[in-house]
DNA sequence: CGGGCCCTCGTCCTTTCGGCCGATGCGTTG
DNA sequence: CAACGCATCGGCCGAAAGGACGAGGGCCCG
């Protein structure tokens, strides 16, 4: 029996550390390094060498999906094992995640057992999808279409465009955003518009949502 | 020495085993029960009188805030100990915490060492603030008028509210929401309008967020 | 049966939003 | 240096939102 090494990635301590101690308490299963972003994930990934990871698909500077694709995706030569961890269970996340290459898909409120298990298949070269998550899954595939919605990359924003979609997503409206980042109403409209076009959003309030579902808003 | 008795509520699974770990690895101190939403807690509360209760803010059935205001209320006989846990720093989580006898209030990002040293704060009758949090509050305070915005229970919504504020919170515009609700676009902004006054929100994106925040929305 | 609450719908008006242009300057990168 | 991305600003326009009203009908409760 060997010890398989974990890399947990969550932009939240408190649940790094919940995620760490579930994970050390497994005789056969150790933390490795833990990371609050997705780009720091990679890093870490690349340098420990982790047997499997464990991402969070909300994190800040980088999500859990891109750092998955980075590692695991299908241009990638030597994929490692990845298990995704979320709050939210939209289907445009399990998409995401499972086509940049994860080898699982938890849900945050799933039992410490579960997520025990789906790092052992992980670590397996197996895959383990939460229960809820999976008859999302075939429902979806059985309605037909194409198998799996397009993917669509989302541009990385813009450190401006970051701030201004926290400000609205703080509910400000534009004239405020423009006075909080001391910019004139244009400017401050212009950034709106483009934030509107990368996320595709049809108003600011999918923006908005948008931004809470990515672990955007501070919080 | 006596061992601190602990309450976690928190409507996710892994947070609660997270939680519940780190606070049973301290010598003197005991997670007595762990209940999934505000309801349960507060029997679970009544039943097992614990020394400190942790409970998160969003919550279903009934959330954090409320759960803490029928156990440490102003109207409270014998009031316990509550520490409040949110994902969300927002202003309103604070002042509505506080106001509802929160003896503690701590972000989730937050190290597990500050929740350690939050509990036993709150074991003692004294109470910790996030650091971050407590700026706000100090803010807020000394920009001067009533020192804590005046209490607003919010009053409860109607159902048509409810169907409402869930087809704003998804982006839909008056229109749409007119159109799936089956209603003209009057009594959609009517409805609206109501959300709006009855939450204090000044636009539908903060309407929106208060859906999130309070669980409203699926996630 | 009156009063209150809710849902419904309407009008009028102002503000904000969102789209669509173009333009300047300032770095970085090839 | 040229090209590009980014941030900044402006104007214009129609659509949407939001505020302030009034008003009718249904329903329940005292």
């Amino acid at each position: 029996m060997t010890t398989i090494s974990v890399l947990i990635a969550d932009d939240q301590h408190l649940v790094r550390t919940g995620l760490r101690m579930i994970i050390d308490a497994q005789p056969d299963m150790q933390v490795v390094g833990e990371a609050a972003n997705g780009r720091a994930a990679v890093d870490m990934a690349h340098e420990l060498r982790p047997d499997v990871c464990l991402f969070d698909v909300r994190m800040p500077i980088m999500d859990g999906i891109e750092a998955t694709r980075l590692l695991a995706g299908p241009s990638v030569a030597d994929p490692m094992a990845v298990v995704m961890i979320t709050t939210f269970d939209l289907d445009e996340y399990v998409f995401s995640a499972l086509r940049a290459g994860a080898r699982g898909f938890l849900l945050k409120d799933a039992g410490p057992a579960l997520l025990v298990q789906a790092i052992q298949a992980a670590a397996d070269g197996d895959a383990l999808i939460a229960p809820s998550v999976t008859v999302r899954l075939l429902t979806a595939l059985s309605v037909g279409g194409p198998p799996v919605p397009a993917a669509q990359p989302i541009d990385s924003l813009t450190d401006r465009e970051e701030e201004v979609l926290r400000e609205l997503a703080a509910g400000r409206t534009n004239a405020e955003i423009a006075d909080n980042l001391h910019v004139s109403l244009s400017t401050a409209k212009t950034h709106v518009a483009s934030l509107m076009t990368k996320l595709g959003a049809r108003n600011r309030v999918e923006v908005a949502m948008w931004a809470y579902d990515t672990g955007r808003m501070r919080r």
